[in-house]
DNA sequence: TTGACAACTTACTAACTAGTAAGTAAAATC
DNA sequence: GATTTTACTTACTAGTTAGTAAGTTGTCAA
């Protein structure tokens, strides 16, 4: 018998890469027992169905960006620096790798996911949105973004174009999705 | 046995509002000849593999896309009028129906789609930002867009948030895409 | 040392997948 | 009127899918 180490953790890791690599229908349990060296059953174990094992990676993820939005040491920066560091998310741990954003493969094939799965990833969403917008929001009061209209419409605008522009990455290169953000800077940096 | 009428064309028009629907790996030939009251052996006939139906699907639309451009009532529009009847593509044929674009369909689940699937793509791909570029360097040369840095990277920012926005329009509804275009006028027009 | 429990394997199912080969019926062509 | 072609059906295959039930093994606590 062959033991997985932090079973639980690994799986996720694994499932999580490949929802952002294939997509929700794009991979099955296979894919991940093969890769651990162990068979199907043993995944079933941890995560009896695929809409559960799903729904543990976006929870997780959830949790993971609260966490990143109350670290002092995020709380802390100025509102660029927190946008910054919004932005090298998208850009070091997606568009470099050829990943796109969870969101964003999931709201591609909405209608053909798990229900429960649709509930965690729309509420990711909005907790991702929500966050943006007081960035914006607080920039503009500083006076280091500009922008016209609503800091709600604003964070729409961008959060898309960073969903969007993952996807782009794939089909044209890492390039186009560093224009992107590039554009995103000029439209909103004072 | 039943006929299909302009079977070719039924198919390519069911396999498309599938495509934007639930993505390739959301679909079946199952889905097809049920709707159409047939057996599945009748999709092959037409279109022997999957790979082949996809990519029928995304050439018909990009031939469909070069007519409009080329249509003379589209070609004497003004820039921003070309924008306008861009975005009401999305608008009305996709976000207020909850479909998505083939492009984001189809790039989400990039590394999970066939090869010549992937060709197909990327070329729509190309050529909208190509058109996209070009209105958008036309507006700003006749003084009605304003926007700092490159026409090519306004391009990919305004169509990778089109992309992002429609997928976002699944799980927080339409008005939020309505949102996301008024803020790309917010952020062009003069 | 025993027993309980966690983490697996074995062995299986039922449903679905894309795809094929051979047959049929109606329509078009000669 | 005969023949070919088109558009299907019938009947099938081999592979994959998520999921389950029952059995095994190693670890840890009493």
């Amino acid at each position: 018998m062959v033991k997985i180490e932090n079973s639980k953790r690994t799986i996720l890791n694994l499932a999580e890469a490949l929802l952002q690599d294939k997509g929700f229908n794009g991979f099955s349990y296979a894919h991940i027992s093969s890769e651990l060296g162990v068979k199907n059953a043993a995944i079933h174990y941890h995560y009896p169905t695929k809409e559960s094992l799903g729904c543990a990676v976006v929870k997780r993820y959830r949790d993971r960006f609260q966490l990143w939005v109350n670290n002092s040491r995020v709380k802390d920066l100025s509102p660029q620096e927190k946008l910054d560091w919004f932005f090298s998310i998208y850009t070091d741990m997606r568009a470099d790798k050829g990943k796109v954003c969870l969101v964003g493969s999931m709201e591609a094939e909405f209608n053909s996911i798990p229900q429960d799965l649709q509930v965690e990833i729309t509420a990711l969403h909005k907790e991702l949105l929500a966050w943006l917008q007081t960035i914006l929001a607080e920039g503009r009061d500083a006076g280091v973004f500009k922008f016209n209209g609503e800091p709600a419409n604003k964070a729409v605008l961008i959060h898309s174009s960073l969903q969007g522009g993952l996807q782009m990455a794939r089909a044209l290169g890492t390039k186009r999705f560093h224009d992107v953000v590039e554009q995103i800077k000029l439209d909103l940096l004072v």
